[in-house]
DNA sequence: TAAAGTATTAAAATAAAGTAACAAATATAA
DNA sequence: TTATATTTGTTACTTTATTTTAATACTTTA
C-alpha cells in the first residue's frame, strides 16, 4: 500500500513518514504543495495525508487540483486548526476525513487504514504464505517448510513484495519502488545482490527453488510443481 | 460491538445508526434523555453516541446520572455548538470525546473505534506472562524464573509494552506513543538507553535472552526455542 | 560466440543499536 | 523548606549489522 504525505514541516513529515512505513506502507514525501500535486498525478497512490496549512499552494487547493485531474485517491487532512467551519471546508474541497494536531501516531494509522478499507474493501494481509513460504508480517518472521529463516530489513521487504505477488512477476521498476522507495533506476546491481543473498537464505538449503528468474523481465515466486 | 444513540432529530440518528450498523455494530436508538439513561442502566454497552442538546433531560444530564450508576461506557458528545467552553463541559461531565456538526462518517466512526479500543484496553489483563517471564500490573511486580525483579516506572511500562505484544515486533514509534506518550521523534536514543538497561535486569542475569532485537524494525520478545 | 542479462563475492560505506558517564528532573526524607 | 536519593534523559562514543558499490564470473539467446 503506497501513502503520499504532503506536509511542510520537517519534524511532522518525519514522524508520520516513519510512523506509516513502519506500520508496512511504502511512503513518499512531498514538502509543498506544488511537489504534492506533481507526485500525485505521476503515480499511483492508495491514500494521501495532506497538511492543511502548507507554503505556496495550500492543502486545500493541492486537494483540489488533484481531484479536478480526476485523481480520487482518499485524503486525510491534518491541521493546527479545529473548529467546524475549517473542517467542512475541507470535507468539501475533497477531503474524506480529518485529524487536529496533535494527534496519536495510533490514531492516524487507524484513519488511514479505515480510508483504504472504504477504497479497496480489504485489509492488507499480515500472514503471507505460498508453497511451503510462509511469512509473518506482525511478527517479522519467515519460515520455510517449519524452518525459521532470518532475513535483512531489505531483504524481508523484498519477500514480502513477492508473496504480495504469488506466481506474478515482479519487474525490477516494481521492486525499486516498493522494496527501495526509489522512483529512478540508481544504474547498479542492487537488486540482483540482494536477490542473490535472499536466495541464499529461501532457496540453497532447501530441495527445490521458489524464486525463479523470468529473464528480460524480472522474478517470480513460483512453487515447482 | 453494542452502541446506543441518544438523539432527537430522526434525520441525523438514522444517518448515524445506519453508519454505525453498516460497519458492523449493533445499535440502539433512543430518541430522548429519559430513555438514553432507562437503556444504558438496562443494557451493556460498548459505547454511546450522545447529542447534547435533548429534549427533556440534555446529553450533559443523562451522561452524569448514567455515570452515577457507575457505568463507565465511553461516550462521544455530539453538538452543534463547537467552541473551546462546551467541549470542556462535555469532557468535564463524563463525556469521552466529542465530535462537532456537521461530521464526516467516517470521523464518527474512527472516534467510536478510537474510544472502545481505549476501553477494551482498561479491562485488559492485569497478569501477563510469557515464557518464564511474568508480570503483575496491579502488584507491580516482575519475576522471571520465578525469581523477583525490581524495575523502575519506565522501564515497567516498556516491558508491559512488550508482553502485551508478545512474539510480535514492536517499533521504536509505538514505544515513544505507548511508554513515553511522545507523538514525535524525540532525536535522541531514549529507547536504546532504556531497553539496555531493561535487559541489563530482565536477560543478562539470566542464560537465555529474551528481549530480541530486530534490526530495521524494533523489539520482539522471543522465547527462544 | 558475442552481447546482453544475470549472479556472486568481497570490501567499503553507511546505518543502526548498545553502553557508560554525566546531567537534569523528580521524588523522598529530614 | 532544604537536602538527599532515585529515576530519567542526554551526549558522546563504541560496537555491530546491513546495504551498496564495484569488480568479476557465469548464462542465455540470437
Amino acid at each position: 500500500m503506497r501513502v503520499l504525505v504532503i506536509e511542510d514541516d520537517i519534524e511532522t513529515a518525519n514522524f508520520i513518514v516513519k510512523g506509516l512505513r513502519e506500520a508496512g506502507y511504502v511512503v513518499d514525501h512531498a514538502e509543498d504543495g506544488e511537489k504534492g500535486i506533481e507526485y500525485a498525478l505521476v503515480s499511483n497512490y492508495d491514500a494521501m495525508v495532506v497538511d492543511r496549512m502548507l507554503p505556496k499552494i495550500n492543502g486545500l487547493m493541492a486537494v483540489q487540483t488533484i481531484r479536478e485531474n480526476e485523481i480520487n485517491t482518499p485524503v486525510l487532512f491534518l491541521s493546527a486548526l479545529g473548529d467546524v467551519e475549517d473542517r467542512v471546508e475541507g470535507l468539501k474541497s475533497g477531503g474524506d476525513d480529518y485529524l487536529v494536531k496533535p494527534f496519536a501516531l495510533v490514531e492516524l494509522l487507524a484513519r488511514i487504514e479505515a480510508l483504504i478499507r472504504r477504497e479497496t474493501k480489504s485489509t492488507e494481509q499480515t500472514y503471507l504464505k505460498y508453497g511451503d513460504l510462509e511469512m509473518d508480517i506482525l511478527a517479522r518472521t519467515v519460515k520455510r517448510q517449519g524452518k525459521r529463516i532470518y532475513l535483512h530489513p531489505r531483504e524481508f521487504k523484498l519477500l514480502e513484495c513477492f508473496l504480495r505477488n504469488p506466481g506474478q512477476v515482479v519487474t525490477r521498476t516494481m521492486l525499486l519502488e516498493n522494496v527501495w522507495e526509489y522512483h529512478f533506476d540508481p544504474q547498479t546491481n542492487v537488486i540482483d545482490v540482494h536477490i542473490s543473498r535472499l536466495r541464499n537464505k529461501i532457496d540453497r538449503p532447501f530441495d527445490k527453488q521458489i524464486l525463479k528468474t523470468v529473464r528480460g523481465a524480472g522474478y517470480r515466486l513460483e512453487a515447482s510443481s
